[in-house]
Formats: structure tokens, sequence, C-alpha cells
DNA sequence: CATGTTATGTTATAATATAACATTATCGAC
DNA sequence: GTCGATAATGTTATATTATAACATAACATG
């Protein structure tokens, strides 16, 4: 299923059911900029694009430790960077966490909503927030360069489970 | 200096100006609420507010331990948990400190501008955008509960020294 | 193929936060 | 008041997240 964004890759599907497609476009991204997609950045992209929950640094690294690559804490961190600077992947402030990203060609900001009950994240795309967001910054005088938005809460699925009444409405 | 909120304390006049105020005001709050203001949760918000910057667990440590109080980890931690659940105090989430809340009467969401230069902080009080975040969030079946909105970039004082230029218009 | 640059390996450690259990203080019932 | 329950703090240990520093390996390019 297509979005409304451009480019292959859905952001209406979850990117576990793309990896394929997602791991050749970070590819060709990276091709364009110059930048060396190596075997640990692809490994560790695949690895978080094959979640369904955004995983912090150190399941990563048990991950890469389990394929048998030797791997320290720097290794994961190292390829993070890479990636959060590709625009591939996110960090999740509140809860130490990465996720992919699914349009990183061009800088976006987003809106992230983390269900505190089952750690699924669905990234949305928001114009409108960060346009209210940077223009009540610039009326305080602050000059807004990025905006962590992360709502936490119940997705769907967690709240129709906590209160199952509201999922018979 | 006033603002538009309800309440004895002002959040246009940084609390370090309004510390002996703040500080009646959290224990009474407290009475209120039949929860207890002790000796060091108010020496913990006592210092968060007497700071100009929004401060580290461990820096927040160390002033306790100068001040000759027998403090671990679990000290701070503690004080500052319960000054969250009074809303006396939020923590954020982008670079792990602590700050006071002008206005804990009742739970309200807000968006902190910080300054990636100086590190100093501002909470805005904008229903506007937690309004349309909710609505986002509901149109995609997300419960919201909480969000976090952590815009960081440059203060005033901190873009003028920057690019001077820009002071000049 | 020599050389500078980028990426990775490796060890150690910093920074942030919590678990677990002992002790002390406070509140209410009596 | 004092007893018992509850809440708060003290204390030690450890978990979790992240980075510093330096060595080695891989790659790009003349």
């Amino acid at each position: 299923m297509r979005c409304r964004h451009a480019g292959s890759i859905s952001c209406v599907t979850p990117l576990y059911e793309q990896q394929d497609d997602f791991l050749a476009m970070a590819e060709s991204l990276c091709r364009q900029r110059q930048q060396r997609f190596t075997e640990l950045r692809r490994q560790v992209l695949s690895l978080i694009c094959a979640a369904e929950q955004p995983l912090g640094a150190y399941a990563l690294l048990d991950m890469l430790k389990a394929k048998g690559r030797s791997a320290a804490p720097p290794t994961v961190y190292r390829a993070l960077d890479f990636l959060q600077q590709q625009g591939l992947v996110h960090r999740l402030a509140s809860n130490n966490t990465y996720l992919a990203c699914a349009h990183p060609q061009q800088p976006h900001e987003a809106v992230f909503l983390v269900c505190r009950q089952c750690g699924n994240t669905r990234e949305l795309h928001t114009d409108g927030i960060y346009r209210a967001l940077s223009r009540q910054a610039r009326d305080a005088g602050f000059l807004a360069e990025h905006a962590a938005v992360e709502v936490s809460g119940l997705c769907t699925r967690c709240r129709d489970i906590t209160t199952p009444e509201a999922a018979e409405k």
C-alpha cells in the first residue's frame, strides 16, 4: 500500500513487511550521498527494520553477537550514529530506543506515537505541528532547529485489551 | 510580573527570582494533597528552582553532598520521582535533566525550548499544540496520554552571539 | 602500490538509573 | 503516650545507556 509521500517505501505499511525494498532504498540513498553502506551498517539497519518495536542499543548488540559478529558497544553506537545522520533511523529519547524511518530522503520532522503497553511505535508525518511549534518558538525569541515530539499512550490493540468494553463500540 | 495562568507564581519570570514564593506554593500544594513535603524534597526542589538551567540528577546529588547531607543516587531519584508526581518538576528526556514547573496545580502539557548552546530552557504553555497532537493521535487510533515536546535550538542570546549580524536587525 | 582517510576492533570507563533490604520517621487508632 | 502500620530515607550493590581512547583493518585515489 502506498502512502502520500515520495519514494518507493510506504509508511502506512510496517517496515518489516518491506525490508528488502527498504534496505535497497537505503543502499541507493547512501550511494547517492557518497556514503558507505557497509555490511555492519546494513546489518544494524536490517535488525532495526525487522523488529516490530523500536530496539535498544544493547538489544541490537546482542543480536549482532548472536549472528556471530564480533561486536562491542561502540560497534552499535557508531552504526546508529551513521544511520541517524542519514535519516534512516530515529532515536526515541523517551525510552532510549531506535527505529527505522520510512522517509529519509529529506530531513523531516516527525511525531512518534509510543504505546506504553506493547512498545509499538508509529511515526506520523504532520507538517502542521512543526509549523505551529516553530512559530510559537519564534514568538518566544527562540530559533527552533529540531523538535522531538513523543506521545505516549495506548495503541488501538492495547487500548481494546485494557478496556474491553471500548472495543465493542 | 504576573502571567496569564492561575496561582501566585509567574511563568514569565525566572523561578530563581521567586524561589521563596515557589517553595511556599509547593508546600501548600502538598499539604492540600496530603503529601509530605519533607526536608529532602524541599532541598531538591530548592536546588532545582535556584538553577538557571535544568540540572542532571548527579549534579543535584553533588550539591546535596556539598550541603553536608548524606546522599546517594536513590536519594535524589526518589525525591525527583515525588516532585514529578506532584507536577512540581519535569524531566527533559532529550538531555536527562530536571527543571521546576511554575504551574503544577493542574496537570498540563508543555513545550520545552532547550537552547543547545547554553542549556537555558523555557517552558511554553500551548494548549493548541496538545489539542492538535491528541486529535492526530486519535485519528491514528491512538489514545494519547502524555506528550513530551522538546524543541532544541538557540535562545535569543545565543543566536545573537552565534550570528552577530542577526542581532543588529 | 603508497598514502591518506574512513571504518571497525578492543578495552576501559563515564553517565544515568534502579533493585533490594535495613533503618528511621510519621500518622492514626487506641 | 504507645503501638502498629505506612511512608520516607539510608546504604550497598548493580543495571542500563553511552562514550573515550587508541590500535588495526578496509577502502579510495593518485
